[in-house]
DNA sequence: ATTGCAAATGATAATCTTTCTCATTAATAC
DNA sequence: GTATTAATGAGAAAGATTATCATTTGCAAT
């Protein structure tokens, strides 16, 4: 039984901060998560974590996404597929949104503060505060504009 | 074993108009969803089609909203929750999107122009074709500026 | 109207993702 | 170090959706 060692990360540090008990599956988690820019799914997430730590269950995993996610650590995805993607939650920044390439099914991230702006207007026209915006758009990769095929 | 009977419904024409057999059952689940302005999951589409008649199984309701969807008949949404939801496809006039409310989970839905245009500006400058914009916003009902609850 | 045939249906089993159960283990305060 | 309380692992259970397969039905040609 050997202890893997790594540091803690940022969102472990996160974990400690809002009063969580820091268990050593939960710091493995956390470790994977800031490790990743894309936008894993549990399964994939289990993965990556039991390359670090065998002794990990999937039980544990869709748990402790889920408490990140009540914590505003995480955020879930609907990309479509059927199954839920996580990413770390936005900070101060705005948000961000998803392009999603029609054929490939790539994910593109994307900022944009008009667009931000915009929907921050319309909600509240309409006599309500914005909570969450969930935004992805799908599209299709132009031809060039003078390519050969 | 008695037929119901009621006309054809715009839905129903569209079915076949898509080449696709117009069989007893899809044309029941074509008119609930003419007559439906809502966002019906496929449970509350089987209750309803049952009520018209009651020879139909949730299998083929299932069935049913697939093909319409491929078809570009029915559009699903999903609004959280696990199940998805139903609406008949816009047509030539713009897309409209949704406001969730955050604690009665009402669905209140909106267009908004300057939001069509500055989304298909966003996709086309990062060098794609708009395909489909999936968008919610979750929003709270602020308090009346002067009410007294 | 009848026939023929591919496609659709009903009933239920299977699948897939996610949550729950409960005995065991581990983290934190003392 | 010990106690206490919460977290974990493994698998069962739940909930939504899709697949299976024998039977039925829509529809085109007769």
């Amino acid at each position: 039984m050997k202890e893997p060692t790594f540091p803690d990360s940022p969102l472990a540090d996160l974990c400690r901060e809002r009063g969580l008990k820091l268990t050593g599956q939960r710091r493995t988690i956390a470790f994977v998560l800031s490790d990743s820019d894309d936008h894993p799914d549990v399964e994939e997430l289990y993965r990556r974590a039991v390359e670090v730590d065998p002794r990990i269950s999937i039980a544990t995993v869709y748990r402790t996404v889920r408490l990140f996610e009540e914590n505003g650590i995480l955020q879930r995805r609907d990309f479509g597929g059927g199954r839920a993607r996580y990413e770390v939650a936005d900070g101060d920044h705005g948000d961000h949104y998803h392009l999603i390439d029609a054929d490939s099914g790539k994910v593109i991230e994307f900022e944009n503060p008009k667009l931000d702006a915009l929907l921050e207007n319309i909600v509240r026209e309409m006599g309500y505060d914005l909570v969450t915006t969930r935004l992805s758009v799908v599209g299709r990769k132009k031809a060039k504009p003078r390519g050969n095929g």
